[in-house]
DNA sequence: CCCTGTCAAGTCACG
DNA sequence: CGTGACTTGACAGGG
């Protein structure tokens, strides 16, 4: 089991994200940003070695405007060397990792523009960690989209087009079930007819679940996992006491964690941990389960 | 330096 | 109809 983080390290100066304006766009511009992103990476990672942290999510402004038509500049050629060396250092020390696109890539959008925007946008994804050399078990991992006011049909245009992705994205691709739209069972349906792995979001689940045991549930998402995908991902977070529900908490509630973990005893999966503070409650979790 | 309006991209829910 | 939320604030111009 390994545990993870998304996207910012707090205790470091530096962040992997540094994105700039389209307007001041420029190649050079561009350098300057993916050295920055691209060496801070380096010191998050081994920042997480260090800290027995094994998993981490890339942030997806690493390159930033890598599939905007603006982006003439040939980042894969020129940084093929710079991300190898990242890529064996995860690979090296056995650590896994994943990216998660943003809101905008919905491969089941009724509108064709938005959908070639998506796959260009998974292209770039796909891209980076093809060129770190990282195997299959770093996944690209995203919501099934809209429901555009009609579910049914909105399953099937997401398994029709997701028929028509590209080989390397379809590898890396995985589905997480969302806290509104989109629920496990949903997730299970499109496994059916794609073999897509479904990642466990356990945050999601308690929001939004037709009243099943997470167990029970969670062995059905366990078998969507083929042996080159890895083992099950699971997403964590717990409620903001204080916000709407659906907000993240600020820190970890341990207690709420060790129900989670009780609950999936018996189960292989690494945890990416969605609290607000980052490694310090993935830092908490790794702790605790020295001693669980 | 500090302040703040705005930033590539979509969709839904809430008020 | 405008705004916030989503995995994440932070860029950049003006005072």
């Amino acid at each position: 089991m390994k545990i993870g983080y998304p996207c910012i390290n707090l205790s470091l100066d530096c962040r992997s994200s540094k994105t700039f304006r389209l307007a001041s766009y420029s190649e050079e511009r561009m350098r300057l940003c993916i050295d920055n992103n691209l060496g801070c990476l380096a010191k998050i990672l081994q920042y997480n070695l260090k800290h027995d942290l094994m998993f981490f999510r890339i942030t997806s402004d690493l390159v930033p405007f890598a599939s905007h038509p603006v982006c003439s500049f040939p980042w894969q050629a020129v940084y093929a060397t710079a991300l190898g060396k990242l890529g064996e250092f995860i690979r090296s020390k056995g650590m896994r990792v994943a990216m998660h696109p943003d809101q905008f890539v919905l491969i089941n959008s009724p509108h064709e523009d938005v959908f070639t925007r998506s796959v260009s946008e998974l292209l770039y994804h796909a891209e980076l960690l093809d060129l770190m050399g990282v195997d299959e078990t770093a996944k690209i991992q995203i919501h099934v989209g809209g429901v555009y006011q009609a579910k049914a049909a909105s399953i099937k245009r997401f398994i029709a087009r997701y028929q028509t992705l590209p080989e390397k994205i379809k590898r890396r691709l995985v589905i997480e079930n969302d806290e509104r739209l989109y629920d496990i069972h949903d997730c299970l349906e499109i496994h059916q007819a794609t073999s897509i792995p479904i990642v466990f979001d356990a945050f999601h689940f308690r929001c939004n679940n037709r009243g099943e045991l997470i167990g029970t549930v969670f062995g059905k998402v366990n078998k969507t996992w083929r042996k080159s995908d890895g083992i099950p991902i699971v997403d964590y977070s717990s409620q903001d006491p204080a916000k709407r529900r659906g907000a993240h908490a600020a820190s970890v509630n341990m207690p709420d964690m060790e129900v989670l973990l009780s609950a999936l005893q018996g189960f292989n999966f690494d945890i990416m941990c969605e609290i607000k503070d980052k490694e310090k409650s993935a830092l908490q979790i790794v702790s605790a389960l020295r001693s669980f």
